[in-house]
DNA sequence: TCATTACTTAAGTAACGACCTAAGTAACTG
DNA sequence: CAGTTACTTAGGTCGTTACTTAAGTAATGA
């Protein structure tokens, strides 16, 4: 229950996976600002539209994008929730680094403080 | 400027890419608990050393991690910078997210009162 | 100096990813 | 009911990725 998380089935590979592609970082900046239908997506990239229904494809796996289809338009929207599991990933890595620096900079402290005590006896 | 911001030229493809894999995950969260060299980043792993040496390139090129050989022996550590360019860009999104909702919220209950004002009018 | 250690280089393979075009289908529109 | 719109499906190409094994090289320890 560490690594595993809160995912309903979107394992963070997955996620970061889908945000290594600047085409899908587009679309997630876009959904970001509101929902849209598949070819206001697609628009203002010079591609065709099945590839960027494929890119779509791999934001709803990841998570990051739910759709859902009516009458003939797919409208699309952001879950933030796959984006929280991806920046808790991180932050938890950013964590423990700084963690450790502090640690290690109370020790260098310390042996410092030791070291001029040691001069000084000698 | 915006997108490429302070990157010494590892754009957030590639720290989204490093970032996919399990694997490499792992390595970042073994430096992230401080340095390590090839064969103790390697010994988790169930795979040849060339291959965690890949591996290993791959963080290098995002900017994940950084590495000195001295003697035979390769160091390795993590660089919590490229980390946070990554977590910016989700940052960002998740921001923009927000406030669009705050802001449909405001919305509604403008909506709502206006209503409300309108059924007392009728 | 000779064996070990700690990588490094090279070369190959099987699967995957990011596109494409062409040909659907299903829902509106006139 | 014919045409347009908004996707969807199918199939193919080509480059990349994640490994592998085999054969280096360069530092080090006995």
């Amino acid at each position: 229950m560490q690594t595993q998380g809160a995912n309903h089935g979107a394992p963070l590979d997955l996620v970061f996976h889908a945000l290594s592609d600047a085409t899908r970082r587009g679309m997630v900046e876009r959904l970001s600002r509101g929902p849209a239908s598949v070819s206001e997506l697609a628009e203002p990239f010079a591609m065709s539209l099945p590839a960027v229904v494929q890119h779509l494809a791999v934001l709803e796996a990841s998570g990051l994008v739910r759709s859902e289809k009516v009458g003939r338009v797919r409208t699309c929207r952001m879950d933030e929730k796959a984006l929280s599991a991806a920046e808790h990933w991180i932050n938890e890595r950013k964590r423990l680094w700084a963690w450790r620096l502090d640690r290690l900079g109370e020790f260098l402290e310390t042996q410092e403080a030791a070291a001029k005590r040691g001069k000084r006896k000698k």
